[in-house]
DNA sequence: GCCGTTTTCGGCCCGACTGTTTTCAGTCG
């Protein structure tokens, strides 16, 4: 049983210990440890096996014993009791926006609805009202969460609703009044997948502002409409939440906002320790009604002892310890990339030719770029067999006499085939620069047999980097099933670099594997797999994401200038 | 269910909006 498996069922204990009307509590120590399970980058059988999971933070006794349970058994006697009870439409009820365990648990026990199909029958009917609680609007509500919970799946990739963001957030910057406004929460901590899109504004008077922003052209659906905080679902679909504040109010709501939650409740809880109440409008000595003045995040950071952190850091995941102790990483930015690693050309599925790219990448600035086409196994985008292989490192010759203060770099993404070997003969491989190694076929191997033919390439000494190492798809294919753990310590006792996959439907290798990646001493190179010359601008996504995973420019190798370390990728061979 | 320099009980982050209610519970973030 794997740990998204295991993650899973916590999360339905917790749903489970809701509608058994259990401590809140309880059931929020259970979405804790589903989250804390999903997060982990050790092994759950090495950690039961050492017996080691209640020194986990927020894993005890019990819930230690359940995992001991899941991880031997693969089940859970006392989970299967309870979930037994409860039929799979009541699961899906708790989904649908503004029905919590409360109201659905009424509606099971009290009005025998147990599907999304007799609910919304009972809704039309009017079936519903007479209950206590419930109203023609409940009805209503019910009724349009079903359809968007049918129309959407409610996540969205970055990319788009960052885009979509940036539209709503230029046109509520325009509203008169507005002093000071961002976008906040998931998509301000550069999260890859995000639910909805928060915007924090400073305004004096926020109810015209409000007005002005349910009445924008692209909102379909109001579903919230008060004085400082209103939600509305735009035309495509994505939910958009605004809270006005004060602008003496403004640093706080916006890093209320800005989350996560979990990152939250760990500064709360410092506040607290220090006798200091924090909430969206200040923090708050004793009893006192007056806060202590921040003019921006840095000084509520600075009010705690602590340095500025980043909002992409704010996942509580150590970095308000970090940042009391002085040790926070000077994270990586865009301009730190010096080259371009892992593009196509139109040898096989790009656009555009290796000149164009070339010329594309020494436009955007960068001193170098690595062409990296497909090896022949690729049939389907024509692969380069050795002999276009030979006519490509030709051209890139020519290309380099002519194109100057530029270089390129022979580079190849060759297929790692099904037993771990790679597709090209010794003296092929040992023709490129640079040897990008990936899985493109055979994904639906075991988890033992792909990670052996995985850490196979890793091991073979042509390889430089390995490339989205779990070839997952956003909101499309999962990955596949490979023992990370394993595979980064390959990676890391070769002296090889992983790919951060900068597609914004890929970005892999995940950023919550990056800080175990870099202490086992393995490097970064974060690339485009650009397929045309505009493909090139999406290093940004994997400068995102690495940023998420506490890297800095010295742990990735396209940060490197290519004239003062003319072998950049020798020393991944020593 | 978790946690502990207040250590085996009694806390656990905090507030806005909606709908149904007639002062508040439920839901959400």
């Amino acid at each position: 049983m794997n740990k998204e498996e295991i993650s899973q069922i916590f999360e339905e204990l917790a749903m489970l210990a809701e509608l058994n009307d259990e401590s809140p509590f309880k059931s929020r120590a259970y979405m804790n440890a589903a989250r804390i399970i999903l997060d982990l980058t050790d092994d759950l059988e090495t950690l039961v096996n050492e017996n080691s999971l209640t020194d986990i933070e927020g894993i005890g006794q019990n819930i230690a014993a359940k995992i001991v349970e899941l991880v031997n058994t693969g089940k859970l006697k006392s989970y299967d009791k309870l979930r037994a009870l409860v039929p799979d439409g009541v699961f899906q009820m708790l989904k649908i926006s503004g029905l919590g365990p409360k109201k659905v648990k009424v509606l099971w026990k009290k009005y025998a609805i147990t599907n999304l199909g007799d609910l919304k029958m009972s809704c039309e009917r009017h079936a519903l009202k007479a209950l206590p609680g419930f109203g023609i609007k409940t009805e209503e509500n019910i009724l349009a969460g079903i359809e968007s919970l049918k129309k959407f799946s409610g996540k969205w990739l970055y990319i788009e609703a960052q885009r979509w963001a940036e539209e709503v957030l230029s046109d509520v910057a325009k509203i008169k009044g507005v002093v000071r406004v961002e976008i906040a929460g998931s998509i301000r901590r550069k999260k890859e997948v995000v639910k909805d899109i928060d915007i924090v504004a400073a305004a004096d008077n926020s109810a015209h502002i409000m007005k002005a922003f349910v009445s924008l052209p692209y909102v379909d659906r109001i579903v919230q409409h008060g004085k400082t905080k209103s939600e509305v679902i735009l035309n495509s679909g994505i939910q958009c939440d605004l809270r006005v504040v004060s602008n003496d109010e403004y640093p706080f709501a916006l890093h209320h906002f800005t989350g996560s939650k979990e990152h939250n409740v760990r500064m709360r809880g410092l506040a607290k320790s220090k006798g200091i109440k924090m909430n969206e409008y200040g923090l708050f000595e004793g009893k006192s009604k007056r806060g202590i003045p921040c003019k921006d995040e840095a000084d509520i950071f600075k009010a705690f002892g602590l340095d500025y952190i980043e909002p992409e850091l704010r996942e509580d995941m150590g970095e308000v310890d970090a940042a009391g102790e002085g040790v926070l990483p000077q994270l990586i930015e865009g301009s730190d990339l010096k080259g371009i690693l892992h593009v196509h050309t139109n040898y096989t599925d790009g656009e555009a030719t290796i000149e164009e790219m070339a010329l594309a990448a020494k436009s955007r600035g960068y001193e170098y770029i690595a062409i990296c086409d497909h090896s022949q196994n690729l049939t389907v985008v024509g692969g380069l067999k050795p002999a276009d292989v030979r006519k490509q490192h030709k051209e890139i010759d020519a290309l380099n006499k002519r194109i100057k203060n530029f270089t390129i770099l022979k580079g190849i993404e060759v297929d790692i085939l099904a037993d771990g070997s790679l597709d090209y003969s010794d003296k092929v491989l040992s023709s490129f620069d640079i040897v990008i190694a990936a899985v493109h076929t055979r994904f639906k191997m075991s988890e033992e047999d792909m990670t052996r033919r995985i850490i196979r390439a890793v091991e073979n000494p042509h390889v430089d980097i390995l490339a989205h190492p779990t070839g997952r798809l956003l909101l499309t294919r999962e990955p596949y099933l490979v023992d990370m753990k394993r595979v980064i310590d390959a990676i890391g006792n070769h002296k090889k670099a992983v790919e951060i996959n900068a597609h914004p439907q890929r970005l892999d290798l995940d950023w919550r594997w990056m800080r175990y990646a870099k202490g086992r001493g393995a490097k970064f190179a974060i690339c485009p797999d650009a397929h045309s010359t505009d493909g090139i601008d999406n290093v940004i996504n994997g400068v995102n994401v690495a940023r998420k995973g506490w890297l800095e420019k010295g742990d990735v190798l396209n940060c490197s200038d290519l004239k003062k370390c003319p072998t950049l990728f020798d020393r991944l061979h020593r």
